[in-house]
DNA sequence: TTTGGCACTCAGCGACCGCGAGTGCCAAGT
DNA sequence: ACTTGGCACTCGCGGTCGCTGAGTGCCAAA
């Protein structure tokens, strides 16, 4: 009983204060939801929730706010589900459907997501480590430059220029070409390098240098650029914190400027299904202590391929914006999925 | 004599503005500067140039700001260039030299350029119209999935997911892929319409509707997205302005959220050579009245390809952002070359 | 365990004030 | 015709002061 009204006071005290953005008080609390007790009860509760840790006042003589671990807690046990409405779903599938490519529905989705939670959207390419090679072409661009090109069943297109020591006859050009599709056509990402690896040796000695130079063009794309891109969208929402809020906007656009930064948020995303929140300073990254960071993975098929996610104040509508992050990344799916 | 030593006040009003952020007045201009006048006579000139509209006081009593107007001539009269020094410009071209392809290019560019303006970054893609064909590819992602890849001189590759209204046999495959390699490559951009449209008319009956997507695609592909990407770094500088200067920074970072706004800002650059600078109110674009923006083209061979610039707040420094991007534009331009 | 009462704290707000940087104007000097 | 020192004036800024009121903690009674 007693037990249960506290958390009421805290799922209440979170509810108020992701609102108005203020320190809420006793009074205040027993005004706006109706908890039948008076508050100097609330009071008590309230001293108690400080005790553990749930809540603090900001200084004395004024309300209180939650603390990290408050979020913590309400999102583990007290937040529901807030659905979204059947128009929000049908406006979300309409915007995605109109992609026509992969870098489309990536920019759309970051678009979107930023756009329903009011914050700054993150979006991962799928990963390259399950998916197969569909093609590989190797074009001239001048005499010694080539541009390798890898097609990814995701239709996900990686590109590398190769500066080759000498020029390149057609004719090698053209067998390596060959010899390359065969070797890698139907593979997957994973097993590149093992089917490349001896490439070298059907070649002779004028053309291993080439040969050389592609084949490790091949295998750095491959290796290097596995996760590499995110995309990210919505930073003006950073500015909208009516100025002083206990977030300093200008460490958080410093660490969502570095790629490996971002994929490290989204990459630490171990619930393989449902939604991960990251809550303040649980975070690891220096600059994002004060935000927290909700992601979501999404599949091709029936594997996770890449996460997408937000980033946002730690007060924040955590129901909302945990089943807008939940929604969108089922529809990013469901488009691979028909793709 | 006396209208020569006004603008030696304006230039004097504009470095010390720029440097400290604070309105200045007469006294401290003849302390820093050796003007060998007294304060007084150097009221008399700061009269003369308020009347004229070139500085402003914020309010009563306080010492003067350069209006837009006052950069304006600043910048067209007034400022020295600022050449970089020779490590600077190695770290520049050691940095650029690294590039592995044309996104990398593009990318370490926008760094680069934010890093030494410490600055907002923009950098455009090189524009397509002027490209040629390379080579083009088609490729089944599924039995009605297509991949159509156009790889272009410059390293740029362009790509887009088409769904065929049936199941596409791989002779037709064969077939279209000759087909367009035949009637592009090699081909301007801007000539692809003419020379793809015919196309469908060598097939068959059963395979017009592919061949249509196929070659739909291709246009929209080509007409669609001629100058299309921007990429944008260094967001976080804008946070730098220690709050509260006349700077808000939301509704620029709206602003630079939206594609078009950015292909604005870069795409009017009038000026063929040289550094173009927009000052504050001359920028026709909502929210950023009181930013300039600085750009400069740069060039693939002897052709302009596409401009690079940054923004910032119109009290920045304008000789050194102006060399800084003029110097980065000229190393993307010979980075592009060596390709 | 709840509740009303009560004393206490303290951030925020507005009023007030003095300082000083900066100005405009003027009359005298060059 | 400029320049310059002098001088009165303006007014933003920063500090102090006091009040108010929201909010608290504690206690004694229910």
């Amino acid at each position: 009983m007693l037990e249960e009204r506290r958390l009421a006071v805290l799922r209440a005290i979170v509810e108020d204060y992701v609102s108005t953005h203020e320190p809420v008080g006793s009074k205040a609390l027993v005004e706006r939801h109706n908890l039948g007790v008076s508050p100097a009860t609330i009071r008590n509760d309230m001293a108690a929730l400080e005790d553990e840790g749930f809540i603090a006042q900001p200084h004395t003589s004024a309300g209180r706010v939650p603390t990290d671990l408050g979020y913590r807690l309400f999102v583990d046990r007290l937040s529901g589900v807030k659905p979204l409405s059947p128009p929000e779903r049908r406006a979300i599938q309409q915007f995605l459907d109109e992609a026509v490519d992969l870098d489309d529905v990536m920019s759309r989705t970051v678009r979107l997501l930023a756009q329903i939670t009011r914050q700054v959207a993150l979006v991962q390419y799928p990963s390259l480590s399950r998916s197969t090679v569909r093609h590989v072409e190797l074009v001239a661009l001048s005499s010694t430059r080539l541009i390798v090109v890898i097609i990814v069943d995701s239709g996900r297109v990686e590109q590398r220029i190769i500066e080759c020591p000498g020029p390149v006859p057609e004719s090698t050009l053209a067998d390596l070409r060959a010899r390359l599709i065969a070797a890698l056509a139907g593979r997957t990402f994973s097993s590149v390098p093992e089917s490349v690896v001896d490439l070298e040796e059907g070649f002779i000695l004028d053309d291993r240098p080439t040969v050389h130079a592609v084949v490790s063009a091949v295998l750095e794309m491959v290796t290097e650029r596995l996760d590499e891109r995110v995309v990210l969208g919505g930073t003006a929402h950073l500015a909208r914190y009516g100025e002083s809020f206990p977030i300093a906007i200008q460490p958080v656009l410093e660490a969502l400027e570095e790629q490996v930064i971002l994929l490290q948020l989204l990459g630490e995303a171990t619930t393989p299904q449902g939604v991960t929140v990251r809550i303040g300073h649980e975070n690891p990254i220096e600059g994002l202590e004060a935000t927290s960071v909700i992601t979501a993975q999404y599949a091709r098929g029936d594997r996770a391929v890449a996460s997408l996610g937000v980033v946002g104040p730690t007060h924040m509508d955590y129901p909302g914006t945990m089943s807008a992050v939940h929604a969108v990344a089922r529809y990013v799916s469901r488009i691979l999925d028909e793709q």
